[in-house]
DNA sequence: CGACTTTTTGACACGAGTCAAATCTAGTGG
DNA sequence: CCACTAGATTTGACTCGTGTCAAAAAGTCG
């Protein structure tokens, strides 16, 4: 296996392109991407180690997305004759890879929901609670707080807002005290009430066992994902975690009502 | 192979079923979709015959979406032991089903784009840019019209915003001359400018050879994806399709500017 | 310490949602 | 062949979530 690294922004294939070749994040994050003629951008899915982006290319003569590192990333890749020699030598292993890229279907379904249903503050929650529980999956995230590097205009890609648009939203996140997100770290302080506004249910993440987050346990050792090479232990270089929760009006005299946003959940 | 019916509305399976077969449209028009907690459906796909919904059911235990008819539908159904078998015995098969499963998520990609960066006026074009290109390569679309009896509401769905809103923007497409939709028919008069409103590229849909249409040559004979039972050839029962082009600002007496909405074509 | 990128904010415009009521259309049953 | 009904299509008036522009404040890096 070939290993490549890249820097962020830069782009590992692009729409178009014919591979030779299949991919596997072994470290960072990536992101695939489809841009408009107007030049809209819309991140259509986020990588995190073990992930196995643009699989597809084995099958589908050309690429129809474009794949970017978002934080600093390494790449490992197969030559696809390689591949196919090992598909064809394992029918197993070509079910397991068959099961990788219909869960990649799963949750592009499950993003179409959120971009076209919730709200942003919604959407930002949601996208919130994939990416910890994806992460947590393979041991990249403890105690609800993970690394994170994604930049604002990005998760506004994601979501398909505006980067101004995730700002405030995520200002009314933090003020909530649902979050803290800075220094390249998220932390999430009440899961439940983010679950809730998020309207996030893991079942499309189609993680086997129990590794989905649904309480505080910390989840087991390892995900199940093949994250053969899990990234080496870097010191977490923001706030050490377990920030003081920002209560939202502690000061105030009177019983202040919650900062408001409960409001999109008045059904 | 089993064969049922089901009238609009209906559902084949739903999200959580464990179903043990796979289907496969023969007749009519299917959706995929997904709601939320609050009550909001987003569809994810629409199946034309030839489609195989869900698929994915053959490997991932539990489905993450329902299937609902949209127009009377026909659903041929395989046991999965049948279909496990088949692809045991022909892995060139499985190597096919593989592939349209692949291309299930390039579609869903697309929509995320179209759904997360262009306006509701060019998200129906592209929408029907996409349906009529699907639909004729299946053979049950020529001359740029077909059979189409989607309601506002269920295009509204699929587009991430109200029914209302689709009919104001159905509206503009129709003063504008580009379309005709009615009595279950979708005319198409200027292709062109609609796929230029939809920046529509039927790259994603991975069709072979040149079914994808890109001028006023009709499509071949016959589709590529195994339709093995072209839906009986029922009288157009709307009005005849050829219908006079609505043009758009003919009666006025200076030079009329056109209908104003070629706006967001400005960059 | 500059040069640059990212994050924040405020003011204002516009696309899309909400509510409601008035047609229009298919079916259905008489 | 025609009322009768339920669902689908249209429209108008008004509200609200997001986008757009701009510019200041922070953060990053060689």
């Amino acid at each position: 296996m070939q290993v490549s690294a890249y820097e962020p922004h830069q782009d590992v294939v692009v729409e178009n392109d014919r591979p030779a070749r299949c991919f596997t994040v072994l470290d960072g994050i990536a992101a695939a991407y489809k841009t408009t003629n107007e030049g809209g951008r819309q991140v259509t899915a986020f990588y995190v180690p073990g992930d196995v982006p643009g699989f597809q290319c084995l099958q589908l003569e050309v690429l129809d997305f474009s794949i970017a590192a978002v934080t600093t990333l390494r790449i490992g890749s197969v030559g696809h004759d390689a591949v196919r020699g090992m598909l064809a030598a394992h029918p197993r292993l070509a079910d397991a890879f068959w099961r990788t890229t219909l869960i990649e279907g799963s949750l592009a379904r499950e993003w179409l929901l959120n971009n076209g249903r919730r709200e942003a503050y919604g959407r930002l929650a949601h996208l919130f609670c994939e990416l910890l529980t994806r992460l947590e999956a393979v041991d990249l995230a403890h105690g609800r707080a993970c690394d994170f590097r994604l930049t604002q205009s990005e998760l506004a890609d994601a979501l398909g807002v505006t980067a101004v648009h995730v700002n405030r939203v995520l200002k009314e996140l933090r003020d909530q005290g649902l979050i803290t997100l800075g220094g390249g770290r998220l932390v999430i302080h009440d899961w439940d009430a983010l679950a809730e506004a998020a309207d996030f249910d893991p079942a499309y993440l189609h993680l086997r066992r129990d590794d989905a987050r649904t309480d505080a346990a910390v989840i087991g050792p390892g995900g199940h994902r093949g994250a053969r090479e899990p990234s080496p232990s870097k010191p977490a270089p923001g706030p050490t975690w377990p920030l003081p929760v920002p209560v939202a009006a502690t000061s105030g005299t009177g019983p202040r009502t919650q900062p408001d946003r409960p409001r999109p959940r008045p059904a």
